[in-house]
DNA sequence: TTGACATTCTACATTATGTAGAATATTATG
DNA sequence: CATAATATTCTACATAATGTAGAATGTCAA
């Protein structure tokens, strides 16, 4: 339903950024060649080795070389990067409302991964008393 | 720490866009001038004319004619547009990592707003009971 | 050495956002 | 009513992020 602004629809990296990292975690370190090729789009390669290259400044990508070919890998590994991006987004969400801001996570949250939940309210259990000592002399 | 591309650092919205709709939030249904002087920033009110025009493009603010002068509103409360803004961005941190996002979720949860700790369990387990339901015949 | 492939450079298109002057419309008032 | 003061709309530019890829150049193996 989003209304999206016009074709695109990124949110934190853009699409082929993404599909690129994707194809990077599942195949570990790779060439130029078999990133373009875990990402099977219709594009040309030097597009791929372009906004590869823009990982790498941005820090995302690590590149070395290797024998004959230079050799990409992700810099952050999933868990890595959903907690690097999370920060500002949901710092500014939650700006806005924390109350609906968590509704809507639980609500998604359930959506995608429900057994997360649990998971969920273990973390704020944890919180809470991390929370209680640190403020326990207040 | 984090590296922000360069100037800028927006998330969802453009700064100018959320100090626009905070000014609306804050003072109401208002004129453009009006809304001009809430921002109070030294840029030209046509600057805040020409974006309060696109908020109204992307139907975050509402126009209307007033007795002498055009009137704006914002189409959706704080908790509307958190909840809104929310759904993409939210799906695409979880779809990264659940587990990452959560937990970045509940560490700022507690920085912002440490009380909504309490709200975002108790919100957990109405969510877990609604899918003990829906899910018990299966 | 030379052809195939790899890498880098350069460049363009689009979209989003911030910015604002010019042009036009409207209103209040002398 | 004429007109100055405002308000509103139009048009336009700048910058940044992203996707896109051809041209130029580099490298390596047969």
């Amino acid at each position: 339903m989003e209304s999206r602004k016009n074709g695109h629809s990124k949110v934190l990296l853009g699409h082929l950024e993404q599909d690129i990292l994707e194809a990077l975690w599942k195949r570990g370190e790779s060439s130029g060649r078999e990133v373009f090729e875990g990402v099977s789009r219709d594009i040309a390669i030097t597009t791929v080795l372009t906004v590869l290259e823009r990982l790498v400044s941005k820090g995302l990508v690590e590149k070395k070389r290797g024998q004959e070919v230079n050799l990409f890998r992700c810099a952050y590994t999933r868990e890595e990067l959903a907690k690097k991006l999370s920060d500002e987004v949901f710092r500014s969400i939650l700006g806005l409302s924390a109350s609906a801001a968590s509704a809507a996570f639980v609500n998604i949250l359930a959506d995608i991964n429900p057994i997360e939940l649990n998971r969920l309210e273990s973390l704020i259990e944890s919180k809470k008393k991390e929370l209680e000592l640190s403020g326990k002399d207040a």
